[in-house]
DNA sequence: TAGTGGTCTAGACCACGTG
DNA sequence: ACGTGGTCTAGACCACTAT
């Protein structure tokens, strides 16, 4: 043969990283791929799958395949002290959360039996009782998060923990209030491809990672008081973490 | 048409959550697709290639498909807290480190140019020189990320921070004898795909992401001494941040 | 309605690993 | 040598989107 789909996807890969194809720009469809090219259509199309599976390009049906464009979302976990101690605070992908705001939908609070995972998490008994709150986070009207809390039921049963609206200061103000404010938390991430059905509650096009997070709150003490299970779009997110040594 | 590949797909999959199939074991290969299901070779070839980019099968030419086994290394970044301070300590993946050892490859060091995108993190000016030290880690025999670090040339050339071994305590032992020891650092992260030539370096399969991580080291006054980006195999790493709020 | 992507077929030939 | 995955063709038909 003469070309190869994968002789193709480099091409265009090529002409993305040099700027020549910008984020957001139309490629050349499956037709014009075949003309160009002399390939099958089936041909063309691994190529510009090369490329959505990379996450380099997004699909729309009966429109083209475009250049994915990356908009970052920072989310920062910590004490922030490369701003508030520390000197320039520099970082290397631009952020653009301008007039961005994340919402919350299909918001469902209910106690459940604590699952068997997050039990030795809580320091619960297999047993046990926890209030479970799942939402999902929206940016610009797009699913961006999906987050599951658990909190053991003896504790803020009754509370405004318990309740839907959490208020000012969120859930970790209601803890404080009942005597469990977080003192610090332990976040256990790792990265994967959704399956379909996250893929389907995130919009997630091909290509897209997600990030599973797992964090534990701990009052002072040492006690476990909060099991928060996240799912990001990686699309969408740049985690940051200000630790000292 | 009867069958779709989404739906042998499915099928499979179901087989695998199930634990019917579990990690390590090959599953029914195109041919066999091809005889059960009554379809072309390609549709049987796409139903596999699902759960190879959902990163749930990997390939294995001559050999067959087979579902992939997920053995964490975990990499803990700060305190601890979690094991010192804290109660139990759970976590939710079970990290497998038993006999593994990280070990160095393709060490490269010298003095360059300091790139755009690291200056300002470092606070140095455009035409300013880094050491850089870049390397392949290995974890039985086989590469799990890549790292390069960039510290200013000013201050470590000529100094047992610019040689190739680090000697005990490593980079940052040695940045602390020269009264630049790191107080704390920030990281910022984010997860996608993998690049062709990525993928090549880290001998990733399909449906494999990476996570790539910028580190800056800051001293207790603030100054930015070192700058670390890596790229991990994400199917290899559960990452853990310990955090006080 | 025209153009785009989405899925499938039935055949071909190749490259590689295992037995 | 055989069976596995890897790639390609030339056609078909469908579904969605833009105009």
């Amino acid at each position: 043969m003469s070309v190869t789909a994968r002789q193709i996807a480099d091409g265009l890969r090529e002409r993305i990283r040099s700027r020549e194809l910008a984020p957001g720009d139309r490629l050349p469809g499956e037709p014009a791929l075949v003309r160009e090219h002399g390939v099958a259509k089936e041909t063309a199309r691994r190529a510009l799958s090369m490329l959505v599976t990379e996450g380099l390009a997004v699909r729309r049906r009966g429109s083209g395949t475009y250049v994915r464009e990356f908009r970052p979302i920072r989310r920062t976990a910590g004490r922030r002290l490369s701003r508030d101690v520390w000197g320039a605070g520099q970082s290397i992908w631009a952020a653009e959360v301008r007039g961005r705001e994340l919402t919350v939908t299909d918001l469902e609070v209910g106690e459940e039996p604590v699952p068997e995972e997050v039990a030795p998490l809580l320091g619960l008994p297999d047993e046990a009782a926890v209030v479970v709150r799942r939402r999902r986070y929206l940016v610009d009207g797009e699913p961006v998060q999906l987050a599951t809390s658990y909190l053991p039921a003896d504790l803020v049963r009754d509370s405004p923990a318990a309740r839907a609206e959490t208020g000012p200061g969120g859930l970790y103000a209601r803890l404080g209030e009942l005597g469990l404010e977080p003192a610090g938390f332990t976040e256990e991430l790792r990265a994967r491809m959704p399956d379909p059905s996250e893929s389907d509650r995130l919009h997630l096009s091909e290509g897209t990672p997600v990030v599973e997070i797992c964090r534990v709150a701990y009052t002072a003490e040492g006690r476990a008081v909060d099991v928060t299970w996240m799912l990001l779009d990686a699309g969408v997110y740049t985690l940051v973490y200000d630790v000292t040594s």
